[in-house]
DNA sequence: TTTGTTGTAACCTTTTTGATTACAACGTTA
DNA sequence: TAACGTTGTAATCAAAAAGGTTACAACAAA
């Protein structure tokens, strides 16, 4: 079981809004082509870091820039805004039995080490800016 | 999206084991009055876990027991033990355009800090051992 | 042999993801 | 203002996966 690719599309989507912004009218269709998913999904993905404050989006005439500092977007706020994960991320079975001191304790002994876990995960993706991102584009091109 | 819950029932079926195992005959009925699932569900459980040697199953006249030491099992183990998690954590869209530049270097850019971010996260399970949690489970009883 | 349990296949339901169609709303331009 | 291309968004669909459930052969012990 993996995460959505809700988070890895969203990247993608803003990288090519960086590299053709300058040049060409960035559309829902154009940033398709080059994630390779249906236009409908990008327009979502666009939605998203809209509300996130990362993207503007003109209805009518078309086409996507980006309205923040590219050193003030890591990872991790594309990873939020995209949504793939809400709250946690591991998965509780339902309504462990409260008679038995194991299911009345479960969620008291390992709650907060999971949340560790994904706290590390999550400062992990802090780190990253897209500008790191762009920074390696050329060199690996 | 979350991870499956066999992380966390592979958990509790551990716990379970450990605090009844001396007194009782842990069937996977009698674990899966705890965690609230199918016995089924735990005997595929126990089935994982035998595996990466963790617990001993007794076909026939039944019952499980664990056959490692608590300390040399990390929460890590049992969450690679239970297999809710393939490889990767994050997932990719299928065949980004390798005729964009950005298609063709997205898994450039993004593999190295999508890995380092998922070992994070695994390193923060690693810390953790199920005598860690058993030590934790009388205090908040 | 009887009884209770495991091991496992098979099937079903539910949920979710992403694909797709459809279309009204919108901006630009001719 | 009319035509055109695009966005915003709802609705629907198919595919995948998870967990639930039934079923039953294999097995161990009394």
């Amino acid at each position: 079981m993996q995460l959505s690719s809700r988070f890895t599309v969203a990247v993608h989507t803003l990288l090519v809004i960086h590299v053709f912004g300058k040049t060409e009218k960035v559309t829902s269709e154009f940033i398709a082509a080059s994630v390779n998913v249906n236009p409908v999904v990008i327009r979502r993905t666009l939605q998203s870091l809209k509300a996130a404050g990362m993207v503007g989006v003109k209805a009518g005439s078309g086409g996507a820039s980006i309205v923040k500092d590219l050193h003030d977007i890591s990872l991790l706020d594309v990873y939020r805004a995209a949504g793939c994960v809400e709250g946690e991320l591991f998965h509780f079975h339902e309504t462990p039995n409260p008679d038995c001191p194991v299911g009345h304790n479960i969620h008291a002994v390992l709650d907060a080490h999971l949340a560790d876990a994904q706290a590390a995960m999550e400062n992990e993706l802090k780190k990253v800016t897209l500008a790191d991102l762009v920074a390696e584009l050329p060199a690996k091109a």
